[in-house]
DNA sequence: CATACGTGGTT
DNA sequence: TAACCAAGTAT
């Protein structure tokens, strides 16, 4: 007998009960604002919570209201938001808070259909803020809950695929309670996130096996079924670091596109593949001894930086400049060096040098 | 609807 | 160590 989202209901009590046993003490489950709650959904998108726990302390610390992100500036954002990747994340929150104050009166909406008008603010968002702030009746389905339910139904779907995602988000609409949805929302991540984990999940520990389709057939551990994964690109890098002054020369990415606005030091690329910006230009530097090689890994792409030391052939007076294309080269010192909006790979090659 | 978007920890 | 993975969204 297969189960459907009637017999699932008899699991919904024995899951509840195991989530206000063993859920775990994050910092974002010792608060109900509305603001925090959506920094932290913000943060954890894609990304683990090891990683966001310090990130979301500081970034609170520091904006702790909605108008005070509204008042921030876009570099401030991006600084605290240095290190936890997709920062068009940390751009989407800026512009978001901005918006709450203008036209909402920095009041959040409760309902995942009015947050989910807001930018950055998908369907995972806009029930997660709703349901766990609000308690609002809203459902929510992210990788987690793709998971758990492919298992509990026996879904032999591709994980991420558009055919998980609409069955998920049905059986999500169909399981969420009028009341206490915050609370499931977040037993059902939970049991995702440490006990039906992607790799061995541990359905011996699972308080809701007897229930599971997958878990009765043995394929827990093959569902969802994996995807496709496209070709990874390598990428040669030549990266300079010039020191002028016990200061480093760093160069300023566009407003737009990959890592936007974010700082970097300056680089070239000495093999096809991705042009990475910016392409400074070779004639601009005077090569040196090689400093290290470091590889780095953006989405899709391998990077190989062979780092080497550097000056500029033509002078460049010590503050911001532009250069002809419109980009912002600045000196920093090494100490100021760590609290800026840097790449991975410049707060990497930081680490290296000292 | 497929693809782009980052990083740090794990396997 | 290369591949994989993590509380998605915008285009």
């Amino acid at each position: 007998m297969k189960p459907g989202p009637v017999a699932l209901r008899e699991l919904q009590a024995p899951l509840l009960a195991w989530y206000r046993a063993v859920q775990r003490d994050l910092p974002w489950r010792r608060t109900r604002d509305p603001y925090r709650i959506w920094i932290s959904e913000a943060m954890l998108q894609q990304t683990r919570v090891e990683a966001v726990i310090g990130h979301y302390e500081r970034f609170v610390a520091r904006f702790p209201s909605v108008q005070a992100l509204a008042e921030a500036d876009t570099q401030a954002v991006l600084e605290a938001w240095s290190g936890l990747g997709y920062y068009r994340r940390a751009r989407a929150l800026h512009a978001t808070a901005q918006e709450l104050v203008a036209r909402h009166l920095g009041v959040f909406p409760q309902r995942a259909a009015e947050l989910v008008q807001l930018h950055g603010i998908g369907p995972y968002t806009a029930g997660a803020v709703a349901s766990i702030a609000f308690d609002a009746p809203d459902a929510l389905v992210d990788g987690n809950v793709e998971r758990v339910f492919a298992r509990w139904l026996g879904w032999e779907l591709p994980r991420a695929s558009p055919e998980l995602k609409r069955r998920s988000w049905q059986l999500a609409d169909e399981l969420v309670p009028a009341a206490g949805a915050g609370e499931w929302n977040q037993a059902l991540m939970e049991l995702g996130a440490v006990v039906c984990t992607p790799r061995k999940p541990r359905c011996l520990a699972c308080p809701v096996a007897a229930w599971c389709t997958a878990h009765r057939t043995g394929r827990a551990e093959a569902l969802p079924l994996e995807r496709a994964k496209p070709a990874t690109l390598e990428v040669e890098l030549l990266v300079h670091v010039v020191r002028e002054g016990g200061q480093y020369l760093l160069v300023k990415r566009p407003e737009q596109g990959r890592m936007a606005g974010l700082l970097e030091f300056p680089s070239i690329e000495t093999a096809p593949g991705e042009v990475l910006w910016p392409r400074a230009l070779q004639a601009e530097f005077a090569t040196g001894d090689e400093l290290a090689r470091v590889r780095h890994a953006i989405t899709r792409h391998r990077i190989h930086a062979r780092v080497v030391e550097a000056r500029l052939l033509r002078p460049v007076v010590a503050g911001e400049l532009a250069d002809a294309r419109g980009a912002r080269w600045v000196y920093s010192s090494p100490e100021r060096l760590g609290q800026l909006a840097l790449t991975g790979m410049a707060r990497k090659l930081c680490a290296l040098l000292h």
